[in-house]
DNA sequence: TAGTGGTCTAGACCACGAA
DNA sequence: TCGTGGTCTAGACCACTAA
């Protein structure tokens, strides 16, 4: 029993007609999914309205509803993995610590956990292609992500994803520095390079998911962003 | 004569009614806005869909509708002197140029002109509440903002906003290095200094307004971004 | 002029939550 | 039980666009 309401079913009809079309395509007019569907003009209205809230469909008055062309995206919060991906290229990790640790006063607030908990910290050399791009240190509570460590994931923000805690808000500070004597070796430049500083409070809803630090070879990381209004 | 539509009347009646309400005070319930006003209920959930759809309502169904919480909204596109601002700090600029160039290729291409057309480029040393932070360049189109140069204004951003062309998109590259020798003498720093790069492509729909590089002092500048999704 | 989306009416039944 | 929002009907008139 695939129980639908109408508008749910008008919907995806018209999703479904109108996928893969281009841009400036003409869709269905209310009155001929009115006919079709043969429900009152409302019923179209309210199946169509979320097409257009999705940027779906455009509507022009007088002129009828149209394929609306792909919208413009803002940044979102993305992983290593995920952020090489869209460029093109592969990313990689060599596991440097995975640890339990107890929480300090700062990491602790930053966590939302009382200091002395106990936390994950993952320290991994980061690739791309098989270069050396960054060091980073990420801190998690180990109370949300239980068995983490028996079995390290390629990509953290993945297998937060499976568990239902992938990030949906991240709160970053970028700032530019020289590379400390250990960070020179890890990332293999000499010394004085360099190096772009990114931390991040990543949040699931209104959980603390994960706190990091990483640090990108100034030479070998661009980061693009994307804002919008 | 202020004719308007009943949506509209009631949305903005409701609106204020619950502006500087606590989030979770009960707003009217539907059913009352159709007496109050003397409507169809489809003409008050008209309404009541657009505040849900700005995030000023939320709605529970057999509960009923009530103010929703503070919306967590991404960074958007910001000038120095809004960013500063945000920081409870003065913007204040010096200008080193305000002239006229001709396009090359590459700057053509970014600001979608053809090479060879006349170019505002605006240089300007950007201080916080007095301390040097930046070195910034701006290019803009000179057809688009005639006699920009003419009255310099204090806020770029704010300029093109009484010219109906703020920036409502921004394409943003950053990466860390280090000084040049002429940068490290303006910034007044030392040489071998680390310094953060930020290249805008900034957008109003879909025209270029400005493209810009700014060179941030490493040891005065945090860039602050929050994501979404 | 014919077709489109925008607005609006005056009802209806339903599932759900709180009392 | 009563009030709430969610869904739906079967019309209507309007302003606008394109032919």
């Amino acid at each position: 029993m695939s129980r639908s309401l109408k508008h749910v079913e008008i919907r995806e009809y018209v999703r479904g007609l109108v996928e893969g079309s281009a841009p400036g395509t003409a869709a269905p007019s209310e009155r001929d999914l009115v006919d079709r569907f043969g429900v009152a003009r409302m019923t179209v209205r309210q199946a169509l309205d979320a097409l257009v809230g999705e940027g779906v469909l455009e509507r022009f008055p007088g002129r009828g509803t149209f394929v609306a062309g792909p919208r413009r995206t803002p940044t979102g919060v993305a992983s290593f993995t995920e952020d090489m991906a869209r460029r093109g290229m592969v990313a990689e990790a060599r596991t440097l610590a995975a640890e339990h640790v107890v929480a300090g006063e700062r990491l602790a607030r930053a966590l939302q956990v009382v200091p002395g908990t106990p936390v994950v910290h993952w320290r991994r050399l980061r690739m791309a292609d098989g270069r050396v791009v960054c060091l980073s240190d990420a801190y998690l509570d180990h109370g949300r992500i239980p068995g983490l460590l028996d079995a390290l994931p390629a990509s953290l923000y993945v297998e937060l994803g499976a568990r239902g805690t992938r990030p949906t808000w991240a709160e970053d500070v970028l700032t530019a520095g020289i590379a400390t004597p250990d960070e020179a070796t890890l990332l293999e430049v000499p010394g004085g390079a360099a190096v772009l500083r990114h931390n991040r409070r990543a949040l699931a809803g209104e959980v603390v998911v994960e706190v990091s630090r990483t640090v990108y070879r100034g030479d070998a990381y661009t980061m693009s962003l994307q804002l919008s209004s």
